[in-house]
DNA sequence: GTCTATAGCACGATAGAC
DNA sequence: GTCTATCGTGCTATAGAC
């Protein structure tokens, strides 16, 4: 070995160089994507945004459906992670208001993403199919027994497991994808520190006291 | 005049033809942008649906935007008639009951349309600005004030107006703008009589619990 | 690894016969 | 009013110089 250029630092180079671009080109392509959609997004003006000739693209991606499915893929496993409070729970009160905590906290945070995935989904979900059959199907299943369970055990009322998940999705998401309209009503202006707050509330106080689970 | 060639009935006449291929072209435009977004539905393929040769379309709108202006508009009307329903009603239990009722069935039978609007708004809404600013703005207003006047009667809980009808949309649409991905963790059916039954009696109980509405 | 220049193709729109 | 044939544009993707 002696001392020849020290393979193992610029190998790491190498790769950070390429996660740098490449995570570069995935927030350009979030972007331009919830915003025109996949037929109106062009890769050259993801190329613009993410300041890159369009020609690299294809070198880090090689077509433009791969690069939109990795987009959908990373906003994927954002949902995922914040479904982990779900289970460290007690009862509904804590698991169900963390969650909608969180889900709101991503729909502030990643309203690109979320709309991505909803586009994805309404147009009969042609890329991530497999995830809706396999990860999601079994997730969902996963927190409808825990949610069975804290109805056997009288922490809230009977209700539809499934029917209440679809809810906590459609009133977290919504703050996202709809969030434009949301600012329009709000008479053009982004939702403050305050009415986030409020959303929150208002969301948490509905849904557990809907279900009987005011603690 | 005299008898000279009926006009009435002959305009009528064209009036209806007209009509009715504006009717089919529209129809097919509704399925194509709501599978395929703006951007992803060819003329060629709406011409293909409606069964139609792709340069009638032209004939009929002028450009495939205008097309897809109409497309949107026409959902727009159908938001608004069911709103009549809220009204009507003596109280919230009533008047906020009928209302998801009215707008389960809407996401039952117009997914197509409740897609395109949602994707609409998702991209900012570059077609129907003018109709968040104006109608829908004005509508907000108006059933807002319905609420106050029903909390300060001591019909429901005091909640915030806006993020009730916020959660209202987003878990009526849902069924529509989700509809493929109910279906999948379904089992790959569409919901049956029974399950949209249920669908509506979850999101009205939870509701109506929720706000403190159960009369 | 990066960029310019361009090939190849599909689209929206229209001209003009019927 | 209806349809065929076609024009011009703008896109994805790639070849090839650097």
């Amino acid at each position: 070995m002696a001392s020849s250029r020290a393979p193992a630092k610029r190998a790491s180079s190498k790769k950070e160089r390429r996660l740098e671009s490449e995570t570069l080109i995935l927030a350009a392509a979030e972007k331009v994507f919830s915003e025109a959609g996949f037929g109106g997004a062009t890769m050259q003006l993801i190329a613009d945004v993410a300041g890159l000739p369009k020609a690299n693209l294809h070198y880090y991606f090689p077509t433009k459906e791969a690069l939109y499915r990795q987009v959908v893929q990373n906003i994927f496993q954002i949902w995922l992670q914040a479904a982990d409070i779900f289970d460290k729970a007690d009862g509904p009160a804590e698991g169900i208001g963390a969650y909608i905590d969180a889900k709101m906290e991503i729909s502030r945070r990643h309203p690109a993403g979320s709309k991505v995935w909803a586009t994805e989904v309404m147009h009969g979900a042609p890329v991530i199919q497999d995830y809706l059959e396999t990860t999601l199907l079994d997730w969902t299943k996963g927190r409808a027994d825990v949610i069975r369970r804290w109805i056997d055990q009288g922490l809230m009322d009977p209700v539809d497991p499934d029917h209440l998940l679809y809810m906590l999705w459609a009133t977290t998401q919504h703050y996202a994808d709809f969030g434009h309209q949301i600012e329009t009503l709000n008479g053009g202006a982004a939702l403050s520190e305050d009415q986030w707050v409020a959303a929150k509330t208002s969301v948490k106080q509905i849904i557990l006291r809907g279900i009987g689970a005011t603690r």
